[in-house]
DNA sequence: CGACTATACGGACTGCAAGTCCGTTTGGCA
DNA sequence: TGCCAAACGGACTTGCAGTCCGTATAGTCG
């Protein structure tokens, strides 16, 4: 069995999570933060973040982890419309607006994130397996067919490359993109009320 | 006024075309293609390469220039239903569908195009722009209201490394696919003919 | 044809970032 | 207080994009 991981360690773990977070947040351009940046702001060096992260993808993977924590217990437990007690069509509406928000509220990190990088593909991803089969499993229970590729389709629309590009680059609005997803979701399923 | 080019320049430059184009199509993982593989394949010096193309991103960007090129031929001047004199819902639907075909047939190369590289995002680059504002005017035509944002969301399904994870990863079938697809652009637009 | 020069060649070199190694330090326990 | 597994950190390795510059040559002009 393992050991419990000594307190210099935890220490120096969460140092480098506030100051990750903080770059992540504040580059403009999250592919060129380095992890020697990342060691340097957290105040460690570059052996001690790797052995905390194992990679860039590893520590990029823990500061999304957390972000995205609220939503996963939101919809595993919390009430509805985003909890388990809520009609299909109307939950997975509220799944892709919460997945949009977040993202409009994390745009660079979210972009590290889905950042191509040779190992990993977005769709090995395990939250996006996560919301993936979820919102296969409501879209099924709607009565569409073809539910995985719709799936597919819908989570494409909230790409973080496309949410950065539309709030970011064109300026378009948040109440603008929200209210489109919207309308794309209703037009697949129907609006949940009729 | 700039001088013409010389023969071996233009030699060295058709050859590079022809290596890329195949190691592309060959290479299981085409960011991990390096220049240097390039060049050494085509039988000419790093240098040259460089000078030919400029950068990476400007070989890969020649090499889906002219996968590309008869698809924008046969959309600009074509017949039907690509072409110009072709009712707009039918004409979107067919352009689509001739995307996913050409990137089905160029999974790597378009897996290349559409990577992340921290200087260009797929939604600055001219060809995509250029099949966004067609595809925008066809859906304005169609009396769809925000047909910006819907273009996108039609482009967003025939995302490369989408598209390359369903035929490739899972196996789904190029039938499915475009069935799937023109499911979802009738979805959107009603069928051509109703 | 011969020589002159802009153009092109090519591979050594630079810069940069991810990830590793290993000698040194330290937290935690007896 | 002494021991040592765990953790530290920065020098080092590796791999690749892109540059530099001395050498070669295509094309032209006399």
């Amino acid at each position: 069995m393992t050991r419990a991981e000594r307190s210099d360690a935890a220490r120096n773990r969460a140092a480098v999570l506030v100051a990750a977070d903080d770059l992540f947040a504040t580059s403009t351009e999250p592919a060129r933060l380095s992890m020697e940046d990342v060691a340097a702001a957290a105040g460690v060096g570059k052996g001690t973040l790797f052995r905390a992260f194992g990679s860039r993808a590893g520590l990029i993977h823990a500061l999304w982890e957390r972000r995205i924590e609220p939503l996963r217990r939101a919809i595993e437990e919390g009430p509805p419309p985003l909890g388990p007690a809520t009609e299909p069509r109307r939950r997975a509406g509220a799944i892709l607006d919460a997945i949009l928000v977040l993202k409009l509220d994390n745009r660079h990190l979210t972009l590290a994130v889905e950042e191509r990088s040779s190992t990993t593909s977005l769709y090995q991803q395990p939250e996006y397996q996560w919301v993936h089969g979820l919102l296969r499993e409501l879209l099924r229970e709607t009565g569409r067919d073809d539910s995985e590729l719709l799936a597919h389709l819908l989570l494409a629309a909230v790409r973080a490359d496309l949410v950065d590009h539309l709030a970011g680059y064109r300026g378009i609005s948040r109440r603008r993109l929200r209210a489109a997803l919207a309308d794309a979701v209703d037009t697949f399923l129907g609006r949940p009320g009729g």
